[in-house]
RNA sequence: GGGCCGGUAGCUCAGUUGGUUAGAGCACACCCUUGAUAAGGGUGGGGUCGAAAGUUCGAGUCUUUCUCGGCCCA
């Protein structure tokens, strides 16, 4: 006997993948026809699907969330294409901002150069090389995932003509009039005289003055208060001065103490928090008091208080507001405030309707706003307010305290949260709030959970804060009148200043005359310049205006938004915020977000834990299509974990699926053949294999509602499972016997050639946007005059495929063989046979699978040398296998007990 | 600390409006095969559904509390 007469498989397909070198091979030859440029011609005129490309930002290498987010990307990109769409993709940069200032700055400090002696325009200039160098490295390290984009046209923030059109938007809501200024406090240093981001603080040690100071309750519905009055405990207390409100924690539980010593508080009632209780007394040296009663926080609600000054003019209301930030860690569990000089402080009382106004100046002298107080340095001015304290008889006890307490990277000097001037847009005044709420009502979420989380942002959302007091962006391009101190509003100035950046960028702005951006209308010397930048949200919300509008060849609004789930506070957020106010509606139909990387334990990754996996290491280790798989395969709705088991895993089934197009491959000896599947007759077809085209049909239905929902790693599943369960284990199995030991112009044999045809293609296609770099090259291997199997489309099976009556008689069928397979394995574990061929069936069914069963051949559905069905009553199925009787056929390895008649 | 989301076999995932003994693939173990061969096939073991309490005739599914994790905010 010898293999000559029989038809094995032969492929140039090799079993091992080889990924890491065989992709940049790909990757060549991509760019060599120049294939996202084909595929825009192949596409032309099609109905367009734009994924607007949420911009990373232009620093360091792409890490886990990056690559996840490109790939996500990506196949969706590539399952529109192949399912007839124009599926355009162009990738974008964000690139201004405070992290590369400071990456600028580090170099500054290591040449020992200081950054306030350079020109601006110079640090600019750094700024931008600094991005671009690493826009060109993330850019390769994308291609290498096998994203498909126009990466030679890419977009940034920082291009002239984005620049140009973060003006003119500007220019719309200054226009409208929603761009306000008012003040916010920030991190300040007095030393340096400039605001300080969180980044660049250091906390350090600080020596500061502590005090217990008190506030009369003036009227509260909890009658029993009406006489009490409020102890709050600070370490600034420069701030009372600027105290609009005190805050208390709604679900602590409060004291009223009457003291009785021979203090200044003889005889006062004073309340506090219950936890707190103890601690004060001491604190303070109380030597004699008296618990009066004892109430819940809520009952605070509608308690006015007046300001210890009262007597010396400060005569405003101070109102008792709920804050979740009161704690009972330290202090009395009530909290003084002054929005100028806190965040939360300033946040509580914006939901209240008090505004933070300018109390201290840019040197640290209060400002006329303070009475009493005006042009004395706050950090002299702690002994002032104590003795003044003491004088009103409102100085319940004071003292020193060290703590750890914000200073300035540069000076060292300590900082103190400052209101500054700043520019907002706001939420009510051109009813944005309610613009943005119905825009996400009209945005379809994957998943659908995404919708509530962005809505309820934006119901809470204070207004957009949209100015910084930093170099590297876009500037404020806002005159303001020095009389007058009014805004100039006027388009013809806005669209000057936009031609101007479009010509040269923004840099100018910084150096050239204001007369130049004023242009003839207006005089410079009547007008202050401002020299804020627009924070960066801004810019990264208006990429719709010049990539979508902008070009011909996208659409607005885009079709799909993709981030991680962070981002719907950010890009989502700012982009919804952003187009609602200049085009009253979102620049996107569907918000896909995707959860974050998380390690095999779902814990984030961390160089402290040593569990972080770079792209880099994948790619190197299995190859960017595993990398793929495991997109693919991840349920991106919540986290993704990730490991080297969980990797090791995927490769497994990607080795599965690359032999079942191994074994296609090898039994079509690589010729391909393009079956008409409309003219194809089912009915000269074998049952098993009309089967498998029902298979097929009902397959590609859940493959496209699958698609149609993003849900890919069911997509996915239901892939694998057909390669390793209906493939492999079951129709390549059984028709092995007919490949092989057929004749090669056997009626039989060729219709499996046909089917195997068919599935090729099938798989190939199903399997492109997810495996880009395999797909492509067995496309390559098959079809040498065409270019790319990313230029193709899926394939639409006729609905005569689909045939429900046959299936449901072949799921009995594999009922049945699942029984004789158990039957052979008891025979094989006894040792009386071997393979499945040394077995000889004896199948006993009900008349009913009888009948059903009629024309079925078990020994070949069972892969045994013979097979008897019989009927019996009363069961359903009982097979018995014994060892088949007769002599092997060489050829066909089957016993028979005479001759075999295929091979005599 | 607050808001939101999540926890189903070792892994990736299914589990409809609460309804039989909770499923699939992979991995694992054992066996077979040596004509898909650094492949292929068969059989099998494996889960107190994060924990506890509650509602119900009945809970992976509903409620509460706790716990662990993630994102956002502070």
């Amino acid at each position: 006997m010898n293999k000559q007469q029989i038809n094995l498989p032969k492929t140039a397909f090799s079993m091992k993948a080889n990924l890491p070198i065989r992709e940049p091979e790909i990757l060549d030859y991509w760019k060599e026809i120049n294939l996202y440029e084909q595929i825009r011609v192949s596409s032309k005129g099609k109905e367009k699907f734009v994924l607007h490309d949420g911009p990373p930002y232009a620093n360091g290498n792409i890490h886990m969330g990056t690559a996840l987010n490109k790939i996500l990307k990506d196949i969706i990109v590539k399952f529109h294409q192949m399912d007839g769409k124009d599926s355009i993709y162009v990738p974008g940069w964000d690139c201004h901002g405070l992290p590369i200032e400071w990456k600028i700055e580090e170099q500054y400090k290591k040449n020992k150069k200081n950054k306030n002696e350079v020109p601006i325009i110079e640090f600019r200039k750094e700024c931008r090389s600094f991005a671009e160098k690493w826009i060109e490295v993330h850019k390769s390290q994308f291609k290498r995932l096998g994203v498909v984009g126009d990466w030679e046209n890419y977009y940034s923030t920082m291009s002239f003509d984005a620049e140009a059109q973060i003006v003119r938007e500007l220019g719309k809501f200054l226009k409208e009039g929603s761009l306000y200024r008012g003040f916010k406090p920030v991190l300040w240093s007095t030393v340096e005289k400039t605001a300080l981001a969180d980044a660049e603080v250091e906390y350090q040690d600080h020596k500061s003055d502590t005090i217990y100071t008190s506030f009369k309750i003036k009227s509260s519905d909890l009658k029993i208060l009406n006489d009490c009055e409020i102890i709050i405990w600070t370490t600034t207390p420069w701030t009372i001065p600027a105290n609009k409100a005190l805050a208390f924690n709604k679900s602590l539980d409060y004291v009223i103490l009457e003291i009785n010593d021979d203090s200044d508080f003889n005889n006062r009632k004073i309340v506090i928090a219950e936890a707190l209780q103890d601690s004060v007394i001491k604190e303070c040296e109380i030597k004699n008091y008296k618990k009066i009663h004892t109430f819940k926080g809520k009952e605070f609600y509608n308690t006015i208080c007046s300001h210890p000054f009262l007597k010396l003019g400060f005569d405003h209301n101070i109102p008792m507001l709920e804050a979740r930030f009161v704690t009972t860690e330290q202090g009395t569990g009530i909290v003084h405030c002054a929005p100028s000089h806190g965040p939360d402080d300033f946040n509580l009382c914006l939901n209240n309707g008090i505004k933070a106004i300018e109390t201290v100046d840019g040197d640290g002298k209060y400002t006329r706003n303070v009475k009493l107080f005006e042009g004395i340095h706050i950090f002299k001015a702690n002994p002032i307010v104590i003795e003044k304290l003491k004088e009103q008889k409102n100085l319940l006890f004071n003292s020193k305290l060290v703590h750890s307490y914000p200073h300035s990277w540069r000076s060292k000097a300590p900082l103190v949260h400052r209101a500054t001037p700043q520019w907002f847009i706001s939420m009510e005044s051109h009813k944005l709030r309610d613009k943005a709420l119905k825009a996400v009502d009209e945005t379809t979420f994957y998943p659908s959970k995404g919708k509530e989380r962005l809505k309820s942002m934006i119901e809470t959302r204070p207004d957009w804060c949209v100015s910084r007091q930093r170099v590297w962006g876009v500037p404020l391009p806002i005159f303001i009148n020095k009389n007058t101190k009014e805004i100039l509003v006027d388009d013809e100035v806005t669209e000057n200043i936009a031609s101007i950046y479009e010509k040269e960028g923004s840099d100018c702005w910084f150096s050239d005359d204001p007369q130049k951006f004023l242009g003839k209308k207006y005089k410079a010397e009547d007008f202050e310049k401002l020299s804020d930048i627009v924070e960066v949200w801004f810019d990264s919300g208006s990429t719709h205006s010049f990539v979508l509008e902008k070009r011909d060849d996208l659409k607005w609004p885009a079709s799909m938004y993709l981030e991680g789930s962070d981002q719907h506070r950010g890009w989502f957020h700012s982009s919804l915020l952003q187009s609602c106010g200049t085009r009253g509606r979102a620049p996107f139909e569907s918000i896909l977000s995707h959860g974050f990387v998380v390690d095999g334990k779902g814990l984030k990754m961390s160089k402290s834990l040593g569990n972080v996996i770079a792209p880099e290491d994948i790619l190197k280790k299995y190859g960017a299509d595993i990398l793929r798989i495991w997109v693919a395969s991840s349920n991106y709705a919540e986290d993704l974990r990730i490991d080297y088991s969980i990797l090791d895993q995927h490769a497994d089934s990607y080795r599965k699926i690359r032999n079942t197009f191994r074994y296609l491959l090898g039994n079509i000896n690589d010729n391909f053949e393009n079956i008409n599947l409309d003219k194809l007759n089912l009915s000269e077809l074998p049952e098993l294999e009309q089967f498998m085209l029902d298979k097929i049909f009902v397959i590609n239905d859940k493959f496209k509602k699958y698609f149609k929902n993003y849900d890919f790693h069911n997509l996915y599943k239901e892939l694998l499972n057909f390669c390793t369960v209906d493939l492999s284990a079951f129709y390549f199995d059984i028709r092995k016997d007919n490949l092989y030991c057929d004749p090669k112009n056997s009626k039989k044999r060729k219709s499996t050639i046909i089917m195997l045809n068919i599935i090729l293609n099938s798989l190939l296609k199903w399997f492109a946007p997810i495996l880009s770099f395999t797909t492509e090259e067995i496309f390559k291997l098959l079809f040498k005059n065409q270019k790319s199997i990313h230029l193709e489309k899926f394939l639409e099976f006729p609905e005569k495929f689909r045939n429900e009556k046959l299936s449901n008689k072949w799921s009995e069928l594999i009922k049945i063989r699942n029984i004789c397979n158990i039957s052979i394995e008891e025979k094989r574990a006894s040792k009386e046979i071997g393979s499945s061929l040394e077995a000889d069936l004896k199948i006993q069914l009900n008349q009913k699978l009888k009948s059903l069963t009629e024309n079925t051949d078990f020994s070949e559905l069972c892969i045994t040398s013979k097979a008897e069905v019989s009927f019996k009553d009363n069961i359903e199925i009982i097979a018995t296998t014994s060892k088949a009787k007769g002599t092997k056929c060489p050829v066909c390895w089957k016993i028979n007990e005479g001759p075999c008649p295929r091979h005599p």
